[in-house]
DNA sequence: ACCTGAACACCGTTCAAGT
DNA sequence: ACCTGAACACCGTTCAAGT
């Protein structure tokens, strides 16, 4: 079941240029980058997008999919280094890092937390929440973590941390005080 | 200079109807509802609105002026009834119960609080600012709210708390939890 | 089986003409 | 001084025709 219908030869292209397009469309216009841009980029007909990415959500996730699973793959690269609190906290920095980061995955990250969408299901949605629940359940465990959160939560909160830090000017540098304003609380310590 | 020159009676008219136009567009259709429809609604040509309007948010604020002014006025009076924190704990509530209920209103607090954007000087921008400087002020005198924060940083981690509700189903409900989470940390108590 | 690109609908914005 | 609505540019989406 790994092995699909292989694409015939002139699909395959189309579909990795448009990636490849989409990838720099995304890059400099955001989420909202014109479909019509990206297929013209491609150098392909605005049809044949359609064909391979049915809406937008699916170009993407298939844009971003490989550095989605890359976030996966360090939360257990991290939980190897930290304790399990420290490692949830770094690895939900280097979530909201991305977030701030690369054009369009926000909304993509923000589709995959959000609850009725039928995009929950994709493989984006599936390897956040497993990286989630594993680090959650370790810094719980651990003490560290309050018990009366789940992992859709705290994916939820750092996606606003995000969008908080992404209201300030240099974006990025108030990411982890606004994430340590989140795990330390706004009570005096 | 409370007067500025009167509008002419059919103006005054026309405005007033786009904005009730707005109302409803925006609460139909959120923040992005289209400018032709509500001109149409409001039985004007498209270039009238812009006229008054030259831009979506302008727009957006001369219809949500009178709900961000009442948060304002609220912001005393739950003051005059709590203690300085849980006034303060008590008003990002109700921003954030405003924030998720009504939409449109969501881009123009975040505007209101974002760094660069020319918006900053708007009347919005202001009251929220006032309010919450006096809210953090006294909070911060009584000793529970941390020395660290900054008003605006309050009203932005406020923002990302209400989009993070928004993520999930039943919105308003996971408010005051999320916002208990911010304020207590998410380390256990 | 897949691609192309014209065609349609819709929207934002401007501006000449009108009162 | 203000309004109208046609005109233009742009975008998303579909689909008949082509290979």
């Amino acid at each position: 079941m790994a092995q699909v219908k292989p694409m015939r030869a002139d699909a395959r292209r189309n579909y990795e240029r448009l990636l490849k397009a989409a990838a720099e469309a995304f890059a400099e216009h955001g989420e909202n980058a014109s479909l019509d841009d990206i297929a013209k980029r491609a150098g392909v007909g605005s049809g044949t997008l359609y064909r391979h990415f049915p809406t937008r959500q699916a170009l993407l996730e298939a844009t971003y999919v490989d550095r989605i699973e890359a976030l996966g793959e360090r939360a257990d690269e991290i939980a190897k280094e930290l304790s399990p609190g420290e490692a949830l906290v770094e690895w939900l920095y280097e979530v909201c890092v991305r977030t701030t980061e690369v054009r369009g995955l926000k909304s993509l990250l923000g589709s995959a937390v959000t609850d009725g969408s039928r995009v929950e299901l994709t493989a984006c949605a599936t390897h956040m929440k497993a990286a989630a629940e594993r680090l959650v359940g370790a810094a719980q465990e651990e003490g560290t973590l309050r018990r009366d959160v789940e992992p859709i939560d705290v994916l939820r909160l750092a996606h606003g941390v995000a969008t908080a830090s992404e209201l300030a000017k240099g974006g990025g540098s108030h990411v982890r005080r606004y994430l340590s304003l989140l795990t330390e609380g706004l009570r005096p310590g």
